[in-house]
RNA sequence: CGGGGCGUAGCGUAGCCCGGUAUCGCGCCUGCUUUGGGAGCAGGAGGUCGUCAGUUCGAAUCUGGCCGCCCCGACCA
């Protein structure tokens, strides 16, 4: 095997950004802090758009879809959310060029807008001005809307998925007749997170609340998934928000109810990110390049065929080709790989290097024999096969690296998850990474002196698990809980 | 926005200190032999040395300006 990849041990940061750019994933665009999301890279992507779509629908949503340009003026209706995203605002401020001899175009500056557009870092302000004329009873309620679209956040400084200047997202806002329902409805939705996080993705993920200072801006409650990457760094895999009434107040969105009085809408919002795919690659991928779990590898195998000449391609397509329709027919995604330009030892490291999960080599042996190699990605393994109801032990083969993935993650995380009770523990512990447990006494004070102490930040404050109280391990003032404290992406 | 580094063929690089028109590897093209873990041999194509100016008979190399990107920090999903 070629030498190409960063080891984790190494460097991880530099894994990382060589196994993006090496597995085809993505590249850097011209445009600073942009990324160009190649095909393999898109294919992840729309299969987690298609797992999540599913989802939403099966919840009772719709998708929709809003401009890409907020009118300025939406984005200061509500002062926390300005406050939230004014510094890293695109601005559009001219609607023409004009051709210039020596520059070849310019901003005409007769062209100037007279109310300047912002483009979108995420849609509240526009949805709910449009939402003011949708909702006007309580029959109207709720509105369940989804939109899959691009963001932009100009970001001093940028990493290939994990943070870009645009990126892809989806982004669901609703409104409902009550506090107790949009409550629910935020719940829900950090729910399917957790599960699309666990069941798709192989990434245990703990669900819980933000403190104010990690809050969304606009929000009353922020809740989270937080995942840990193989560093033991933490990453926020999604996010659902309860807005209470903010939003609709800012935008005057009212409703009249039973008893024909009128109130305002209580809102929500969530959304994830194509950060997901740099969360996936930080949880299972290797030295030998990127991991995918089967659920979401736009090829579930790859078949290898090893050919001395175009007869035995021949005999290889047809001794194969039952197998490829069983797999099909059981809706497995299968690439029979018949390019006669690269050689099969050529095409095992490729695929290897860019997560295909299976790979299937057939050569004149497994003819006479009646067999197939089988490798998988997840343990490198490899087994000789009969292909005799080989379509049945793949897709069980499936299912177990998918199950394997997320119990290695699993372990990996409860690894490097300890609880500690005093400061100077925690700062030890905090340098071996991993999340920390630990009393907080609650106020924001507190948290930023740990976090300009150690770099560590409160992750989240869990829904679940250990609910015993103590005492704060900086002040030693009461505490209801344990939180989660780590080093964040 | 601070600190560090880098711009030479599609990619990775040598050359720069000590000025004389660019090295090597990968990839690409052609041919033959190969094909069960990134094939071998032979031949070939491909370059405004980031950009602008200056010094010089002559600049990838020396000097100055500008531009871009990457990495580390502060900020954020």
């Amino acid at each position: 095997m070629a030498d190409i990849l960063t080891k984790r041990a190494d460097d991880y940061a530099q894994w990382y950004n060589d196994l993006v750019l090496k597995a085809d994933l993505a590249e850097h665009s011209d445009v600073r802090g942009c990324m160009v999301i190649k095909p393999h890279g898109y294919g992840v992507w729309e299969k987690m758009r298609d797992a999540l779509d599913r989802m939403f629908k099966d919840t009772g949503h719709v998708n929709a879809y809003f401009p890409l340009f907020i009118p300025k003026s939406y984005l200061a209706k509500e002062a926390s959310h300005v406050e939230g995203f004014a510094k890293e605002c695109a601005v559009v401020t001219h609607y023409r060029l004009k051709s210039d001899p020596e520059h070849g175009v310019v901003v005409d500056p007769a062209a100037k807008l007279e109310e300047e557009l912002i483009i979108r870092p995420t849609s509240e302000t526009i949805i709910w001005n449009t939402y003011r004329g949708w909702v006007k009873s309580y029959r109207d309620l709720p509105l369940l809307v989804n939109q899959w679209a691009n963001v932009v956040r100009w970001e001093m400084r940028t990493r290939l998925f994990l943070r870009t200047a645009e990126f892809l997202w989806q982004e669901g806002h609703t409104a409902h007749a009550t506090e107790q329902e949009a409550v629910e409805e935020t719940e829900r939705m950090l729910d399917v997170y957790a599960r699309f996080a666990e069941e798709w993705l192989a990434i245990p993920v703990i669900r819980g609340v933000k403190t104010a200072s990690e809050r969304f801006a606009g929000a009353v409650e922020t809740y989270c998934i937080e995942a840990m990457m193989q560093d033991g760094k933490a990453l926020q895999a999604g996010t659902s928000h309860f807005l209470g009434q903010n939003f609709a107040k800012a935008f005057d969105v009212l409703f009249t109810n039973k008893e024909n009085k009128q109130e305002h809408v209580w809102a929500t919002s969530w959304g994830v990110s194509t950060r997901l795919i740099g969360a996936l690659i930080m949880t299972h991928s290797d030295d030998q390049g990127l991991v995918l779990p089967p659920k979401l590898a736009p090829v579930q195998v790859a078949v290898v065929p090893i050919a001395k000449n175009t007869e035995q391609m021949e005999s290889i397509r047809t001794y194969i080709a039952p197998t490829l329709a069983a797999l099909r027919a059981r809706g497995i995604t299968v690439k029979f790989d018949d390019d006669d330009t690269k050689k099969p030892g050529w095409k095992f490291a490729e695929y290897e290097f860019k997560g295909y999960p299976v790979r299937i080599a057939i050569g004149p042996r497994d003819m006479e024999n009646g067999t197939v190699e089988v490798a998988r990605r997840d343990t490198l393994e490899k087994q000789v096969m009969a292909v005799t109801d080989i379509d049945a032990k793949i897709e069980h083969l499936l299912s177990a690296i998918q199950e394997n993935l997320f119990q290695k993650a699993l372990a990996l995380r409860e690894r490097y998850t300890r609880a500690v009770d005093t400061y100077d523990e925690f700062k030890v512990a905090i340098e071996e990474g991993g999340f920390i447990l630990a009393h907080w006494d609650g106020t924001p004070e507190t948290e930023e002196r740990v976090k300009n102490e150690t770099k560590a930040t409160i992750r989240c404050i869990p829904l679940e698990g250990d609910r015993s109280p103590g005492r704060c391990m900086v002040t030693g003032a009461p505490s209801d809980r344990r939180v989660i404290f780590a080093r964040a992406y």
